[in-house]
RNA sequence: GCGGGAGUAGCUCAGUUGGUAGAGCGUCAGCCUUCCAAGCUGAAUGUCGCCGGUUCGAACCCGGUCUCCCGCUCCA
């Protein structure tokens, strides 16, 4: 099957069973916004539960907190996401390719130093031993220009950025004759400032109103917690805080179903290290997490490290864990090395101190921090695209089968009486009863039995329970396993423990 | 935001030169009682994405708009 058709038959089989639909659909839905429904909310929640014990309670020396979605407004200029998610971007008509301004001038700017170094290269071959490259820059006509050059237009670049012109921008674009880079055009399009983070108020009159932003990642809710919870919980280092929460980026485009999403939701931990100490559990997270997602069985082959490059302001190392989605592989995850810099900013901000003091060494130190985040609805993705499959069988006839880790499936079991009459639905009840207490379990005798199995099927239900005439007589029923479809006889006693065997944490994620 | 494609029942889609909508699957009720979809009978469900225009008349033509998919761009 294509990818582009499988991505498709993912989205409508999310929609018609239930998992996941458009948000506020009624009205013609809402970009990039998406509802999770009956079944999907299981998987969802499932997926955060399985995420949550592998960190919190598997390990001593991390805790679970659940911060607020609002945060004090400083919160974001010591992040550096005021500075960070403002992007002024600028469109080529021509080519309608789409660039940050300030990087197309500045991209102008690391031209003029590589023509700088070029004269340096050719005084020097002229020259020799006798060169003096201090005197040559300071000396020679054309660096002068390059030089004077460069530092003008960076200035008028800081001055524009800081004061939100984006008229001048455009202009300095212009006055620089920039191109395309790919194309050479110089057909530009006005200079838009692109905020990223959503703002809202806080307090209900007008006059006395706050502006606050919907905090565009989880792990600030952390960093500023940082001492709280390490007093009170009396945290030692090396240690972590865990969280699960909803955060909101005003992406540019949006796409791709629920990769990327205005308004999502992050699994993510800081641990807290001495500094030096970062790169030694910088590795150790990334192969903890790879271990998490391999646990799933998934398939090895389809993740990746991706190490990045370009780092962003705070990181000294980064990593992705990508995932092989049907439009390619794609982050699912970030381990990120994030060194002192959000800890150190928040006390700058803040003026409190957040460090921690090491016996051992018997000094304080900010500590440095080491992030894993992983989407969880990309998490989601990943699972719902990788368990739908199509399967053609023995007798050529063809199933939908959803093969989710029977440790995520929304439904454990469906329990069915073979008929609806002879006294089988009562048995069925009082089995459903009975499970409900410890299992999300479901109730079905409409049609043949056969298109029940099905249905089960396409929801991803490992186990079905069949109540037949023999249960009557000997209290046995058949379980019928959704991966191979085979069936056995077991004892009604015998049903819980099946279950609860298949979702075994302890099986799952050692 | 630009370019391309698309929007008709829960899902997949048909709908002729403009004459106020259909199929398959699914759903629901009943029959049948049978261990792997597609047995029988019956039923429900659509402002044809939305708004406006042309027309005696619009799912169809025109304009606008919203949403989705693909590509570009961006991505802490």
């Amino acid at each position: 099957m294509a990818n582009e058709d499988k991505f498709k038959k993912v989205i409508s089989h999310a929609k018609e069973y239930g998992f996941i639909f458009s948000s506020s659909e009624i009205y013609e839905g809402l970009n990039a916004v998406y509802d999770y429904a009956q079944n999907g909310v299981e998987l969802k929640n499932n997926i955060r539960e399985y995420w949550w014990r592998s960190m919190v309670y598997m390990n001593q020396n991390i805790v679970g907190i659940d911060a607020a979605i609002l945060m004090h407004p400083t919160t974001w200029k010591a992040s550096g996401h005021v500075d960070a998610f403002n992007d002024p971007l600028i469109d080529n008509k021509d080519s309608k390719k789409r660039y940050r301004a300030d990087v197309l001038i500045e991209e102008y700017c690391e031209k003029l130093n590589k023509k700088t170094q070029k004269e340096i290269d050719k005084a020097q071959k002229r020259f020799g031993d006798d060169f003096d490259e201090e005197k040559f820059v300071s000396t020679n006509t054309r660096v002068l220009k390059y030089k004077s050059q460069q530092k003008e237009i960076l200035k008028r670049l800081a001055r524009s950025l800081e004061a939100e012109d984006l008229a001048d921008l455009k202009t300095l674009i212009e006055e620089l004759e920039i191109a395309d880079p790919e194309t050479g055009s110089k057909n530009w399009s006005e200079v838009r400032q692109f905020n990223l983070m959503f703002g809202t108020k806080l307090g209900a009159t007008a006059e006395s109103t706050t502006d606050l932003y919907l905090r565009p990642e989880t792990a600030q809710g952390i960093f500023v917690n940082f001492s709280n919870i390490q007093k009170t919980g009396r945290m030692k280092i090396p240690f972590g805080i865990a969280q699960s929460g909803k955060a909101f980026r005003n992406e540019i485009v949006a796409r791709q179903f629920i990769f990327r999403m205005r308004e999502f939701e992050q699994m993510e931990m800081q641990f807290f290290v001495r500094p030096g100490e970062e790169m030694k559990w910088y590795e150790y997270w990334k192969e903890t997490r790879l271990k998490w997602h391999l646990s799933l069985e998934l398939g090895k082959e389809n993740f990746r490290f991706h190490e990045h490059e370009n780092l962003a302001h705070y990181a000294n190392a980064a990593t992705d864990i990508e995932f092989n989605y049907p439009f390619g592989f794609k982050e699912l995850e970030g381990i990120h090395s994030r060194t002192d810099f959000d800890l150190k900013a928040h006390e700058k901000y803040s003026g409190k101190k957040l460090q921690f003091f090491d016996p051992e060494l018997n000094k304080s130190y900010v500590p440095y921090v080491v992030e894993t985040s992983i989407g969880l609805d990309r998490m989601f993705l990943a699972i719902f695209c990788n368990s739908l499959k199509n399967e053609i069988l023995k007798d050529g006839s063809s199933r939908v089968v959803l093969r989710l880790p029977a440790i995520l499936a929304p439904t454990k079991a469906a329990i069915l009486p073979l008929v609806k009459k002879d006294g089988l639905p009562e048995i069925a009840q009082e089995i459903v009863t009975d499970l409900q207490w410890d299992y999300n379990i479901k109730y079905d005798d409409k049609d043949a039995i056969g298109r029940r199995y099905r249905r089960q099927d396409a929801v991803g239900t490992p186990f079905c329970i069949t109540i037949d005439h023999q249960t009557k007589e000997d209290q046995s029923v058949t379980i019928r396993y959704r991966d191979t479809m085979k069936q056995e006889r077991i004892a009604i006693s015998e049903i819980s423990e099946k279950i609860k065997n298949s979702i075994s944490y302890r099986a799952w994620l050692e």
